[in-house]
DNA sequence: TCTGGGGTCCTAGGACCC
DNA sequence: TCTGGGGTCCTAGGACCC
C-alpha cells in the first residue's frame, strides 16, 4: 500500500518575526506588521510626518494587523484586528509597515532549507509548507527530518525565527497536527493515532471549514468533530452541495488530499486593491487613483508575461455597502491604460456618485502566458527600467515621490488613434 | 463585529448554440 | 412558433485560505 508521510510546516508570527529579525532594536516588544506601507497615492501625505517604525494616525485608522508578534499576542493583539484596536489595547504596540520583497527574500530562504529534505515541496503561502517525507522509513525517520529542518532555519533565517510542524498521513491531518502546538511545536500523527487525534480539534480547526460555515453546522446540530463524523454523507451532500458535502464526511474521517504538488502553478488572477484613508468622492479622484491601480496591475502581468481578458472591478462605499462587476473582453489586456480605460468605464456604470468610496479594486483574470512582442517588449523594458528607478526613489523617499502626469490633475480623453492625456479638469 | 489585501474555488442563473 | 435536451460561456455572489 502506497502509504505517505506529510510534512507541514508553518512559521510563527512570521512577518513580525522577519521584522524583529532585521532589526534588533524590536526583538522582545510587542510589535506588529499592518498594510504594505507606502503603496498608494493617497498614502503619501499620511506617511511624510511619521517616524521610522511607526504608522501614522492617519494611516492607522484603516488599516488592520496582519501579524502580531508573540509579546504582542500575549497581550490579547490578534491578525485581522484593527490598527486602532491593536493600539488601544496595547498602546506601547510598535506597529511596523509590511515589506512584501523583504519577506519574500526569507520565504525564498526557507523554501531552498524544504528542498533539501524532498523533492516534493508545495508552497501553501508566504510561510507555509507542505513536504512529501514518503522516502523516509517511518515517522520516526520523518520527526528526525523535521528536527534538523527546524535547526537549519534558526541557523539560516535567524533566532527570532521558528516555526511549528506537523507531520501526518495527508496534508489535512499534518497541517491540523502543525497547529495544536505553537510556537515551535513539533505534533507528529500516525495514522493509527488520526481518529483519536481529529476528534480532539475543533470543527474550525479544519482547513476549509470558515466561521460560516461552522454556523450552519452548528444549526443543523453539528458542533463538535464527533457530531460531524456521525452525519450521513446524505444529509451533508443534502446541506452543502455534493462537492463541500463530500469534503466535510472525509474530513471527520481524517480523510484528505494527500498529493504534494511541488510545480508551482501560473497565477489565475493578478490584482490589486486599496483602502484610502479618505473617501474618493470627486471623479478626478477616482480616475487616479484607479489609473495607479491598474498601473500596478499591468506593471505585474507585463513582468510575469501574462495578457488577459476579464477585469473584474470592485468598489466598496463609505457607508460599506459594495458593487462588484466584471466582464469578458475579446481583446486581451496587458497595458495600464488599456486596463484602465475598461475599468472606469465599469466603474462609472454601477457607482453610486452619492456616495465615497472607501477600498477600490481592480483584478485581471483569464490570464495567458505570452511572449510579447519585441518591439512591445523593448519599449516596455525601457518602461521597466524607468519603474524600477523611480520604485527605489520611492522606497527612499518616500511614497508620492512620483506618479503619472496624467494623474496629476489631468485626465484621459480617448483619440481615434489611442488615448491621450487632456488637460480636461 | 464590518476591519486589509493577496488570492482560490464553487454554484447558480441566464443566454446562446446545436 | 413551440417544445426538449445537452452543453458551454458569462456574470454575480458566496465562502474559504493566509
Amino acid at each position: 500500500m502506497n502509504r505517505r508521510i506529510i510534512l507541514h510546516i508553518d512559521f510563527n508570527s512570521y512577518f513580525a518575526s522577519v521584522e524583529q529579525q532585521a532589526n534588533p532594536f524590536l526583538r522582545g516588544k510587542p510589535i506588529a506588521v499592518a498594510g504594505k506601507g507606502k503603496s498608494s497615492i493617497d498614502i503619501a501625505t499620511a506617511h511624510k510626518s511619521t517616524r521610522r517604525y511607526n504608522l501614522s494616525h492617519m494611516q492607522l485608522e484603516r488599516t488592520v494587523i496582519t501579524t502580531a508578534s508573540r509579546e504582542a499576542k500575549a497581550i490579547g493583539v490578534k491578525t485581522a484586528m484593527s490598527s486602532t484596536e491593536a493600539k488601544r489595547l496595547c498602546p506601547e504596540l510598535i506597529i511596523v509597515p509590511g515589506d512584501p520583497h523583504k519577506y519574500s527574500e526569507i520565504t525564498n530562504r526557507f523554501l531552498k532549507i524544504l528542498r533539501r529534505h524532498s523533492d516534493a515541496v508545495q508552497q501553501f503561502s508566504a510561510d507555509e509548507a507542505f513536504l512529501d517525507l514518503s522516502s523516509c522509513k517511518d515517522y520516526f525517520g520523518a520527526t528526525i527530518v523535521a528536527q534538523i529542518i527546524r535547526a537549519e532555519i534558526k541557523r539560516e533565517c535567524g533566532i527570532a525565527c521558528t516555526a511549528s510542524i506537523g507531520i501526518g498521513p495527508n496534508k489535512l491531518i499534518a497541517k491540523l497536527a502543525s497547529e495544536s502546538i505553537k510556537p515551535n511545536g513539533l505534533t507528529v500523527v500516525p495514522p493509527k493515532d488520526v481518529s483519536n487525534f481529529l476528534l480532539s480539534r475543533k470543527l474550525s480547526d479544519v482547513c476549509g471549514i470558515g466561521p460560516r460555515i461552522e454556523a450552519r453546522l452548528n444549526q443543523i446540530g453539528i458542533s463538535t468533530m464527533q457530531s460531524l463524523r456521525n452525519t450521513s454523507l446524505h444529509k451533508l451532500i443534502d446541506e452543502f452541495k455534493t462537492s463541500y458535502g463530500h469534503f466535510l464526511y472525509a474530513a471527520a474521517r481524517g480523510v484528505g488530499d494527500d498529493n504534494v504538488n511541488d510545480k508551482a502553478e501560473d497565477p489565475k488572477s493578478i490584482g490589486h486593491s486599496y483602502t484610502y484613508p479618505h473617501d474618493l468622492i470627486y471623479s478626478r479622484e477616482i480616475k487616479k487613483n484607479l489609473l495607479n491601480l491598474c498601473d500596478r496591475v499591468a506593471w505585474r502581468m507585463r513582468r510575469d508575461n501574462f495578457i488577459g481578458t476579464h477585469l473584474s472591478i470592485y468598489a466598496r462605499y463609505a457607508k460599506f455597502g459594495s458593487v462588484g462587476k466584471s466582464r469578458q473582453f475579446s481583446e486581451p489586456m496587458h497595458d495600464g491604460l488599456d486596463i484602465y480605460k475598461n475599468a472606469w468605464a465599469i466603474i462609472d456604470s454601477i457607482r453610486d456618485p452619492n456616495c465615497g468610496i472607501r477600498l477600490l479594486g481592480v483584478s485581471v483574470s483569464g490570464l495567458v502566458k505570452t511572449q510579447m512582442p519585441k518591439s512591445l517588449f523593448i519599449k516596455q523594458q525601457k518602461m521597466s527600467h524607468a519603474l524600477t528607478a523611480l520604485d527605489k526613489i520611492q522606497t527612499r523617499y518616500g511614497s508620492g515621490t512620483w506618479q503619472r502626469a496624467a494623474t496629476l490633475g489631468t485626465v484621459l480623453k480617448e483619440r481615434t488613434s489611442g488615448w491621450a492625456y487632456d488637460h480636461e479638469i
